[in-house]
RNA sequence: GUGGUUAUAGCUCAGUUGGUUAGAGCGCCAGAUUGUGGUUCUGGAGGCCGCCGGUUCAAAUCCGGUUAGCCACCCCA
């Protein structure tokens, strides 16, 4: 009926959603084990907070331009809402709630999807996942070390050759400033230095004169001392001379002197961590030594893991000082950079094995042999109907299977199976017996 | 939030100064081949031309609005 029609809801997904199909769905869980293993093992526990919290309880921090990105909304019982916007927050209110029975230092991972309403944008959705990892309760620069180590071990395990991790101290930015007697703009001053990158030296300069209100020749010394270039031991020499006499700059930079000397007796590539003194990162919560990370074959992405110290997480909930570390994977921008790289997997099966279905009437046959090798550890997705066995290998072959198991008459007559692999083409007969060696022989890494 | 731009089959897109039955490639389904995938050949299904309104004898095509995507700003706790 045509009227039928017009009454049928439109499928759709709302603006800045999305939905993921198989194919991108395991791009993104495959993403998640690896992220989830490696914070596993320096320690860190998983924690989850409700997507919802109280309106209170999330806003007010960043100011009126970022309220207004937060999804807010009054509840069935007249209560003042908001959707969380990033998992930091949400970890301010655990932390000052839970400190007293989680003890210090304690170190957590976080990943979840959060939500804001800003304008969807290349990269940029309404709905997003962030999978943080923070040590919080100490003042340790060790913690700061190992947040390097974290980040190092997260893309070697995604298996990214070329990357860097590019590193700077809050400290010594506000020490500089201080020596320029600019100390009270310091946060105007950051957060356009952050986009030197992007917009250019000249064009940072301006803003800072337009935006911040300082003189172009105070813009123009901060960017010199912002630029210096060199390896990590000559830009410290550098900042040593320069801020002498800061206390706050001293102590940043032996933090940073001392992080390096870590970095070197780990033996990674040359220039795998960089100090640049340029980098702000847009936060004015860090206080501390700030990450970023660039990869190799892609920089113009920016920044897909991104971190720092923070000197009071949880001062909006308790008087509790709770200093920390940490940082975030972008997973969205990681997986999008991958696929750019070419390096994402085409399969939409998670499960190897396929046992294909030729004869109606031995149904429990076929189930039985997907029991038996998920038994075994093997993942086996057994074809549901017996159509022509043309059909059943082009499934196969589609959806990306490793092996299929062909089983006819003549195959449990003889107590045989056909094993046949799909990426080469070569087909074994194999005893029933066999047939679970066989399949794992075939799927060990080794081959 | 500001400006620009786009919207036609599942996907990528073509569609003449407005004109009669809206096309292609890929994909999907089926057959060639009821015991073997990627190749090939044949056939088929699938469209309120994003949505609402206007101009016109006539609109996928022109105009207004709206929704959504993209790009540049703004912002990014």
């Amino acid at each position: 009926m045509s009227d039928k029609k017009t009454q049928r809801i439109k499928p759709q997904t709302l603006r800045g959603f999305r939905d993921f199909l198989p194919d991108q769905m395991m791009a993104r869980e495959h993403l998640i084990d690896i992220a989830r293993s490696v914070y596993r093992s320096y320690g860190f526990a998983p924690i989850d907070t409700p997507a919802l919290e109280y309106a209170e309880v999330l806003l007010g921090k960043g100011g009126e331009e970022s309220d207004k990105q937060v999804f807010r909304f009054t509840d069935q019982g007249d209560r003042d809402v908001a959707m969380r916007f990033d998992l930091t927050v949400p970890l301010a209110r655990f932390a000052a709630q839970y400190v007293q029975e989680l003890g210090v230092p304690f170190r957590r991972y976080h990943i979840a999807p959060v939500w804001r309403g800003e304008r969807p944008a290349r990269g940029r959705f309404r709905e997003f996942m962030q999978c943080d990892f923070d040590t919080i309760g100490t003042m340790s620069n060790s913690a700061d070390i190992e947040t390097l180590f974290v980040i190092n071990d997260l893309f070697e395990k995604i298996g990214i050759e070329r990357f860097t991790i590019r590193v700077n101290n809050r400290k010594v930015l506000n020490g500089l400033l201080e020596k320029c007697g600019l100390g009270e703009h310091a946060v105007g001053i950051l957060r356009c230095l952050d986009k030197l990158d992007k917009i250019g030296r000249d064009a940072v300069a301006a803003e800072m004169v337009e935006r911040v209100g300082i003189t172009a020749a105070g813009a123009s010394q901060v960017l010199d001392m912002a630029q210096l270039k060199g390896t990590p031991d000559e830009i410290l020499r550098g900042l040593d001379g320069m801020l002498a006499g800061s206390q706050i700059g001293e102590t940043g930079v032996n933090d940073l002197r001392e992080l390096f000397a870590s970095v070197d007796a780990c033996g990674w590539p040359a220039g795998r961590v960089s100090l640049d003194v340029s980098i702000a990162r847009g936060l004015d919560y860090y206080t501390g030594t700030i990450y970023e990370t660039l990869l190799g074959d892609l920089p113009e992405i920016g920044s897909v893991c991104s971190g720092g110290r923070y000197d009071n997480l949880a001062d909006l909930f308790t008087a509790q000082q709770l200093p920390g570390v940490g940082a975030s994977l972008g997973l969205d921008r990681m997986l999008a950079a991958l696929e750019e790289l070419g390096r994402t997997q085409k399969a939409t099966t998670p499960a190897p094995v396929l046992v294909t279905m030729f004869d109606a009437g031995r149904v429990s046959d076929y189930l039985q042999i997907g029991r038996r090798l998920r038994q075994a550890g093997i993942g086996t997705e057994v074809y549901p109907e017996a159509k022509n066995i043309g059909k059943q290998m082009k499934y196969a072959d589609r959806k990306g299977f490793r092996l299929a198991v062909i089983a006819g008459g003549d195959e449990f007559a003889a107590g045989q199976f056909q094993v046949k692999d799909l990426q080469n083409g070569t087909q074994a007969s194999v005893a029933a017996a066999d047939l679970i060696a066989h399949i794992s022989a075939l799927l060990s890494p080794s081959k």
